[in-house]
DNA sequence: TACAATGACACA
DNA sequence: TACGTGTGTCATTGTA
């Protein structure tokens, strides 16, 4: 399906659709509607026998729709399957919108990707900038690169299924579930997430005093901000910035002690009476700049707060999120997200998820006998730590995140010796990363080649000394049958260490801490096999969150059918929806009639999601499920 | 003045 | 020896 390209406004939307087989070969000709939001309903009418839609991109195609009421069961989105096929090859960061990837096929220069745009600045919604003169396709033109690229995604996916060397199975469903991703991020941001100014202030003032006006402190920081700065001996109004590091740093070492940074784990340290208060002033200063006044001015209208997802947006497959810090909520702020009159919502949140994840992919019959309880940690603890849960967690997490420090390396031992099965994953993962090499999710998601940069420090020809390390070939980046010419581009690494590059290094962990700045070739291969370590694991329970997402979303909307409550298929009904989605957890929000049903279906979804990723797995995914008015009433 | 880097901390 | 993964956003600080 394509679009004409008309202002997001207008009432009708009118564009070109054609009937395609299951493999992708037109079945018909293509047809002009000149109402497509009545042709889709009525396409989507008969749920079970709903099309897959075909389109360039879910994130701008399918808002329109929702916009005219009108939702949609499945599609194929170009754009993010692109992502997936080119990260197979090895290629992050490249443009992968239709008009790209229609491009690369007939080996036509590659136009960029569109800048995303904020929903209340777009304008033509057409993603396809004219480049070097050439004009913009018109919407038949685009149906025909349409079908061209969906023939080739599918032709690429099951190559992939059929590589022997990264074989992906399941890749088809890794795409049906990112494409399900898509739509869900839509909708939830068509939906929004009920958010009430009223309980959001009562936070706000409760901690930091009235709201103040114009861009003034609140009255109790900067009444606490005096108090920091009088304990350290500077008199009020004497340009003491407790916001500054530099000036705390300043300050503290002018009092005796020798810290390297102003963070909060190193000032508790410290033994000063200042610190109290310094510590209380940095946690509200935070919570002002990134969820006060300002944060709700910009993005709660109507009682409804729409987080902006991008689907995919990490490499491991997490989603990320622009402009608001949609992940990033502090917890306290859940008070102000409480349900409609009438409505309640069902929070549930996977516990223990990659814990549990890695006992399946590895298939540790240890680890899963473990994992089949309800308390992974306390499980294993039981069996292999003599009842210590704190020694088990910490020895798993270790294991995970390829930490050594802290004392750790018995607990390690221990690990390895009962889980053998689950550390040789998770080793073997590490030492596929530490020598360059490529890994994958459960369903075939593969993580970034390593970055030329990091080849040379690993190599030794980066101007520090140290190198010892072997590093693979490309036979990772580019499985045999996918490298054809049309792929040859070499300018493939310039995203993968965008972030690395750019932070500190391994020294002091500073930043995001996965940066190669500055280390010797092993610091730089081992940090390599962390990700690797960690990639496989995170990014298999992106997997299953995915799934997760998807087959939730199709089970509420069944409830909502079911029930005749709802319109079913339409939009803005009274059926539940998902409003809210962080990496582990889900908040639907229901009709207080539906919401035991919304809450059995959010359990069911796990499990079939556990069936669909992991197959016959003794490993269970339990999840922490509560029926509730406002958000942080959940547990 | 505008932009980039840094340090810190929120989330999973 | 020591080495914990992945993000986004803010205020401050440094540079062009």
């Amino acid at each position: 399906m394509t679009f004409d390209p008309v202002e997001p406004a207008d009432p009708v939307l009118s564009g070109w659709i054609q009937v395609l087989t299951d493999d992708g070969v037109p079945a018909e000709p293509p047809q002009c509607s000149t109402d497509l939001a009545t042709t889709v309903a009525e396409r989507e009418s008969d749920r079970a026998d709903a099309p897959r839609w075909v389109w360039a991109t879910t994130e701008t195609d399918y808002p329109r729709l929702l916009r005219a009421g009108v939702r949609v069961e499945r599609c194929h989105d170009i754009a993010l399957t692109e992502s997936l096929l080119l990260a197979r090859v090895g290629r992050f960061g490249e443009p992968r919108s239709l008009a790209a990837a229609w491009a690369r096929l007939r080996g036509l220069p590659v136009p960029q990707d569109p800048r995303p745009v904020a929903p209340q600045e777009q304008t033509a919604l057409f993603g396809i900038e004219a480049s070097g003169g050439s004009s913009v396709p018109d919407a038949q033109q685009q149906l025909e690169m349409l079908v061209a690229v969906h023939a080739d995604q599918l032709r690429r996916i099951a190559v992939a299924a059929s590589d022997p060397r990264a074989s992906a199975p399941s890749l088809a469903t890794l795409v049906a579930a990112e494409s399900a991703g898509g739509l869900v991020a839509a909708e939830i941001a068509a939906f929004g997430l009920p958010w009430r100014v009223d309980a959001h202030d009562a936070v706000l003032t409760d901690l930091l005093g009235p709201r103040p006006f114009g861009d003034a402190l609140p009255a109790k920081l900067a009444e606490l901000g005096v108090h920091v700065g009088e304990a350290f001996g500077y008199a009020p109004g004497r340009g003491f910035n407790p916001d500054s590091p530099t000036q705390v740093l300043r300050a503290l070492r002018h009092a005796g002690f020798s810290i390297n940074s102003t963070r909060a784990w190193e000032l508790r340290a410290i033994d000063h009476p200042g610190i109290e208060l310094l510590l209380e002033y940095k946690e509200l200063s935070r919570l002002h700049a990134a969820h006060g006044w300002a944060w709700q001015d910009a993005w709660v209208k109507d009682g409804r707060y729409r987080p902006e997802y991008v689907v995919g947006g990490v490499v491991s497959g997490r989603w990320a999120t622009r402009n608001s810090g949609a992940l990033q909520i502090p917890r306290i702020m859940r008070r102000a997200v409480i349900a409609d009159d009438g409505w309640s919502l069902v929070v549930a949140d996977a516990g223990q998820l990659e814990p549990r994840v890695l006992a399946a992919v590895s298939g540790d019959t240890g680890l899963a006998r473990a994992a089949a309880s309800g308390d992974l940690y306390a499980a294993l603890a039981a069996e292999a730590f003599d009842g210590d849960r704190a020694a088990a967690k910490l020895a798993l997490l270790g294991a995970m995140y390829g930490q050594t420090s802290g004392g750790i390396g018995p607990l390690l031992s221990v690990l390895r010796k009962r889980f053998p099965a689950a550390m040789a994953y998770v080793e073997d993962a590490a030492r596929t990363g530490e020598r360059g090499g490529v890994v994958y999710s459960r369903l075939g998601r593969a993580c970034p080649p390593p970055s030329p940069r990091w080849r040379r420090i690993v190599s030794g020809l980066d101007g520090v000394a140290g190198a010892d390390i072997a590093v693979e070939g490309d036979a990772d980046m580019d499985s045999a049958a996918e490298a054809d010419a049309a792929f040859a581009d070499v300018n493939a690494y310039a995203y993968t260490d965008a972030r690395a590059d750019a932070d500190g290094g391994a020294g002091a962990g500073s930043g995001g801490g996965s940066g190669y700045s500055g280390m010797r070739s092993g610091q730089a291969a081992r940090s390599r096999g962390r990700f690797t370590r960690n990639f496989v694991i995170q990014a298999s329970a992106a997997d299953w969150a995915s799934v997760w997402l998807a087959v939730l979303r199709r089970r509420l909307a069944e409830l909502g059918g079911v029930d005749g409550v709802g319109r079913g298929s339409g939009v803005g009904g009274v059926a539940p929806h998902l409003v809210f989605f962080v990496h582990d957890e889900v908040v639907v929000h229901t009709p207080k009639q539906l919401a035991d049903q919304a809450a059995q279906a959010v359990i069911e979804s796990a499990d079939e999601a556990r069936r669909v990723v992991f197959g016959r797995t003794p490993v269970r995914f339990p999840l922490a499920t509560a029926v509730v008015d406002c958000y942080a009433d959940a547990k």
